[in-house]
RNA sequence: GGCGGCGUAGCCAAGAGGCCUAAGGCGACGGUUUGCAAAACCGUUAUUCGCCGGUUCGAAUCCGGCCGCCGCCUCCA
């Protein structure tokens, strides 16, 4: 049985068949880089580099397209509304340029932090003013434009099939306005393709229509058009985008194209804090860099990046995912024990007796890759993933406290770890620095020395001296571990 | 007002008609181990899935009602 992916479309599981046998073209909506990525777009991002990844693990060859967006989205759907760009770099006093530069820095390094694989292409939405403005022209030239004093816009009524992704029909949505329309409009549900710009706006480009800037949606129609062709396999973006981003992507594309624009959509669900929307107004807006560092009024400790994968893949991508620290700290937790587990058996295999892998476990081993497999190809089911991952850890430390166990069998564990820990969760790491990095080294030698004071002690039976080492190791976070032979230290 | 989703142990979270007297993680408790810890291992921790009815031989899973929470309809991952 091959991956089934639940399509927002058709909203039924769907198993994939790429248009291309063998290779499949994923656009995903990329961040509009105005701030610093926070939770949600830890989510939604995770999500799709999972699925990127397990395509890749199945043998797929993937192009994986991800924008950026560094100009467009109005700050409301009235004419007079702002860039969001432009705004924070008034704030900033800064070029809205060198923000957008900032900002996509910010993004790459913490997604990079939560070990998501960069896309393949990263296309910048000032980068295709001049696709735009094509699109705009195709668009007009077929009769589902108009232009209205310097500005385009898409006449949704010339478009049978608005709003098919989200199933609403035009009256209830004209019924649902809340803001004030566009006197420029023929219709509230129009959108707008093409914006003039005033003199003042800064992110301003030449058009057959006078000087402005692209609309909200046209982006993402361009650049999947350009990068993946007319009809893409896979598009993927947050629940919120639904309606109305991924509906106007779909009437431009298909008014331009007459061809399906994509194939199977698919939208991760939003996460919550402590039950609440997101949201900088509530201060319970988290930041990457704020969870990574700790720096958060709501958090009692600074987390692994990986932990906050971990804690997105525990639930699925689908189901929305409620934050707090406590539920943070037990992705932690279970991320350290993995993580201690696979450095133990690398460990091991250094010393372990030789021999063939051993075939109970062997069986094992391989009922657990089906297991994993069969729920990966339910629409990425990671919660069962996940906890087929922790059994490998159960039967690992039994393993590890039997001493005859050989090099093979821990070399089928070690490869196992690796497949799925690894290529397709990205929660277990090729390498542990323990012993990598000059300073860890230098770290490594400085501990070992009060390791020997303390076990001197120990020996001496001066359990006082001992533990007093010991609790101001624990103190600047370092915890100490007596083992049979030797005694190690971990950071907390 | 319209569209959609959710409610499972102390917390997070899978499961979507019989394999469920409900995965997994965290936490807690008891035990093994340890100088004491830590780590690891073993065991215990929901006869029950928001509430009330119904369909069915059988429901956490389907249907109806109620209660509570959330998202979208405006940029948002």
């Amino acid at each position: 049985m091959g991956l089934k992916l639940y399509n927002s479309l058709t909203r039924r599981k769907e198993e994939l068949k790429p248009l291309e046998e063998g290779r499949v073209g994923i656009y995903v909506c990329g961040p509009t880089v105005y701030g610093h990525p926070h939770l949600g777009h830890a989510k939604s991002y995770v999500s799709f580099d999972i699925l990127v990844r397990y395509l890749r693990y199945l043998g797929y060859s993937v192009t994986y397209v991800q924008n950026i967006t560094d100009v467009g989205h109005l700050t409301d759907d009235a004419d007079e509304g702002e860039d969001k760009l432009v705004v924070a770099a008034r704030k900033e006093r800064k070029h809205p340029m060198a923000l957008a530069e900032y900002y996509t820095h910010s993004y790459f390094e913490d997604m990079d932090r939560l070990n998501c694989h960069r896309p393949d292409i990263s296309p910048r939405a000032t980068g295709h003013i001049i696709e735009q403005i094509e699109l705009v022209k195709t668009l007009m030239e077929k009769g589902y434009a108009y232009e209205v004093n310097g500005s385009v816009y898409f006449e949704v009524a010339k478009f049978a099939d608005y709003g098919k992704l989200s199933r609403r029909n035009l009256d209830e949505m004209l019924a649902g306005v809340r803001v004030e329309v566009s006197p420029d409009k023929k219709s509230p549900a129009d959108f707008a393709l093409w914006k003039k710009a005033e003199p003042n706006h800064i992110m301003q480009w030449p058009s057959p229509w006078g000087p402005g800037f692209p609309g909200w949606h046209l982006e993402c129609s361009v650049m999947s058009m350009k990068y993946l062709g007319k009809t893409i396999d896979i598009h993927g973006g947050g629940l919120e985008n639904q309606f109305p981003h991924h509906d106007c992507e779909i009437a431009q594309s298909e008014a331009a194209n007459d061809v399906q624009f994509v194939r199977l959509w698919m939208h991760n669900n939003m996460i919550t804090v402590d039950n609440q929307k997101m949201g900088k107004s509530l201060n319970n807006f988290i930041t990457l860099k704020q969870a990574f560092a700790g720096a958060h009024e709501r958090l009692t400790r600074h987390y692994d990046p990986i932990a906050v994968r971990q804690l997105i893949l525990n639930s699925h991508y689908r189901s929305p995912l409620d934050f707090s620290d406590a539920a943070l700290f037990a992705a932690q937790s279970g991320y350290q024990k993995i993580t201690e587990t696979v450095k133990a058996v690398r460990k091991r295999m250094a010393t372990a007796v030789e021999g063939q892998a051993d075939k109970k476990t062997a069986n094992q081993l391989k009922k657990m890759r089906e297991k994993f497999e069969a729920a990966m190809n339910d629409d990425l089911n990671t919660s069962i993933a996940l906890s087929v991952l922790f059994e490998l850890v159960r039967l690992t430390q039994k393993l590890l406290e039997d001493g005859n166990t050989n090099v093979g069998t821990l070399n089928l564990v070690d490869v196992l770890f690796d497949r799925l820990g690894g290529d397709v969760l990205g929660i277990v790491k090729a390498e542990y620095p323990q012993a990598g990095a000059a300073d860890e080294q230098v770290m490594d030698k400085l501990v070992n020395v009060l390791i020997q004071q303390r076990n001197q002690a120990r020996e001496n039976k001066d359990f006082a001296k001992a533990d007093e080492l010991r609790a101001k190791l624990d103190q600047i976070g370092i915890v100490l571990e007596d083992k049979q032979e030797v005694t190690t230290w971990r950071t907390k």
